[in-house]
DNA sequence: AATTATATTAAAATAGTTCTAAACTGTTGA
DNA sequence: TCAACAGTTTAGAACTATTTTAATATAATT
């Protein structure tokens, strides 16, 4: 199946028509080699310049939330003003650098398995995510 | 001492003077027999239900950021589009109940300590957060 | 009490996100 | 072929949380 049909097949399994629009960006999502974090500010800018075609926000954020829901993307809880998004859907943590504000993938295997003893009534866990906050190790430094 | 004076103390610490305010902000956050989890909204509304003062929008937040940076608040990474807070600043984790919106707190003696064995040249950690999403345990619902 | 430094406030500004309504596109079926 | 329709795109407006501004008020210092 070539990209672009792949794309297509996921857009049709998120509920939504392959147009031009949405096709670009499964190729700027999908098409890289590697996963990676981005917000929608950033997303935008990758488009305008790898595209030819104008693509409106309310267009992208109406994807990337279809995307989102489907499971094609992740959103990444972040005390940021604005969120963050993943194109590796796979279970993992993350470290965020407080200086530079990145986000760093940390694969599941390199965490134990986390275990929470506390159980809530009537509850199940969907997901467990372990952030950690890394700053500069210098020792002038706080 | 008194818990006025505590609030005096807490607020001098911060570098703010005790002002009306800034006070009534101290008796909602520290009075409560519970730590509890706030968003800037709430806690106005708090306030106005009260207290027979106005406090602006502005004041919470500068005191909340002063509060923050001498740790006597906690901000938590939530992909909402507003910051949760909590008066609880031990190590600690969280629940976060996606049907109700509403945050509970995972002793950190409920979960194993956790190890990453991956490392960032130059970088050390900070802080390490657990958040676990939980829903309802209905077999009905996906 | 006077001075000065800081605080409070309403309102404006900003930024991310969502909504709206009009124009557009592609498909279907007569 | 082309009219009708369902779904799309878009610019811009609306909305929400947060920050800034600048005038007025209050607290601390002398």
């Amino acid at each position: 199946m070539s990209y672009a049909e792949q794309y297509i097949e996921k857009l049709r399994k998120s509920g939504l028509r392959p147009t031009k629009q949405r096709v670009k960006i499964c190729e700027v999502l999908f098409d890289a080699e590697k996963t990676f974090h981005f917000t929608i500010k950033e997303l935008v800018k990758i488009i305008e310049n790898q595209a030819n075609i104008k693509v409106s926000l309310a267009t992208v954020y109406n994807t990337v939330h279809a995307f989102i829901k489907r499971g094609y993307l992740k959103e990444i809880p972040l005390n940021a003003s604005q969120s963050y998004y993943d194109t590796n859907v796979t279970h993992h943590h993350h470290f965020f650098d407080e200086e530079d504000n990145k986000l760093i993938d940390i694969d599941q295997d390199d965490v134990d398995e986390i275990n929470i003893r506390k159980k809530i009534p009537g509850k199940k866990i969907r997901s467990v995510e372990v952030i950690a906050k890394i700053v500069s190790d210098n020792q002038s430094q706080k």
